[in-house]
DNA sequence: TGCTATTAAATAGCACGCGATGTAATATGC
DNA sequence: GCATATTACATCGCGTGCTATTTAATAGCA
C-alpha cells in the first residue's frame, strides 16, 4: 500500500481518490452542460456536436470535411455520420469538390442559414444558467485552453 | 444580422463565435483528457468510465448501482451495460440483495481489488501530461466544481 | 508513362450517455 | 389486506467518439 496523500496536504500528490482529481470535475462539468444543451437545442433539433459544426458553418461556409475537424478536434470517422444526419434534416448539403474528387463540400442550406436566428438566444440562455460573471467563464476558458494544448501534446 | 460582440469587446455578450466558448473549450478538452486516459488504461484492459466505477469501488466497496450513479452522475441506463462488461473482464461481481431484491451489489473481486496497484501510477502520469503545478489544478477543479452545481441546479 | 505513397472520406465494430419505456420488488394508503 | 404508487434496475433505440481498416482520388517520382 502506498501513502496517499490528498492534493489538499501540504506536499500535494496525484491520488486515486474520486474528489480530488481535476479529470472528474472535467467530466462531469461536461455531463452538466451536455444536459442544458440538450433542453436548449431541442426545439433546434440539435444535438451539441451537431450545434458545433452549425457554428463552425455559421461562421465560414464551404468547408471541407477535414476542416470542420480540425476545428472541432473531430475527425471524418465522427463526422461523416453526424454530416449526413445534417443532410438528412435539410440544414447542410454535401458535394464533392470538382477540382479534388476526394474532398466532399459542406454548404448551408437556406433552411441552415435561416437557424442561425432561432439560435442567437442560445449563448445568452447557457451563460444565464452557468451564473456566473463573464471575467469568471473567461478566466475559465482560457486556463482550459491552456490545459488542452498541454493535453493533445502529451497525448 | 444582430450585432456580434466579442467576450473581449467592452461590454461582453455571449456569442455565436466558437473560439469565444467555455462550453466548447470544456468539451474539447474533454476530448484531449480522454486521449491522455485511453493511452494509460489501456494496458490495464479500462475506459475512462470503467476506470471512475473501479475508483468508487477502491474508496469503498459493496455499493448499490445507484450509490455509484451518484457518485458519477450516470445512470443506470448507462452503467446496467458497463457493469456487466466490468463483471466480464472479472474485476467486480453483480449480486441481488437479500434484503432488497430490486437492488444489486457491485462487489469487487480478489482480482478487481489487485488492479489497484497498477492503477496507482495514472494519476501521476495523468498529472506530468498536464503540465499544471498543483495548485493550478486545484484551482481549475474548484472553479469546475462550482459551475458543474450551478449548471445541475439550471438544467 | 507507370508505380508507389499519400490523402480524404467512408465503413465496421465497440463503448458510452441518455430519453423513453418496461418489469419486478417494495412501500404506502385506505 | 389489497390496490396503487414508488423504487431499482434493465431494455431499446439513437447519436456520438474512437480504433482499425477500406476505397477512391491525387501527388510524387523514377
Amino acid at each position: 500500500m502506498t501513502t496517499q496523500r490528498t492534493s489538499r496536504s501540504r506536499n500535494p500528490k496525484p491520488s486515486l481518490l474520486l474528489s480530488e482529481q481535476l479529470c472528474f470535475a472535467l467530466y462531469s462539468t461536461m455531463l452538466a452542460l451536455n444536459k442544458v444543451y440538450r433542453k436548449l437545442l431541442r426545439k433546434l433539433g440539435l444535438t451539441y456536436p451537431q450545434y458545433l459544426v452549425m457554428l463552425v458553418l455559421w461562421e465560414r461556409d464551404e468547408l471541407m470535411v477535414s476542416e470542420i475537424g480540425t476545428r472541432l478536434f473531430l475527425d471524418s470517422t465522427t463526422l461523416t455520420p453526424l454530416l449526413k444526419r445534417l443532410e438528412a434534416s435539410g440544414l447542410i448539403a454535401r458535394t464533392r469538390a470538382a477540382s479534388d474528387e476526394r474532398q466532399v463540400i459542406i454548404t448551408l442550406t437556406r433552411q441552415g442559414r435561416a437557424l442561425k436566428q432561432q439560435a442567437q438566444e442560445v449563448p445568452g440562455s447557457v451563460f444565464c444558467a452557468t451564473e456566473c460573471t463573464p471575467e469568471e467563464l473567461v478566466s475559465m476558458r482560457d486556463h482550459l485552453l491552456l490545459l488542452r494544448a498541454k493535453l493533445f501534446k502529451n497525448a
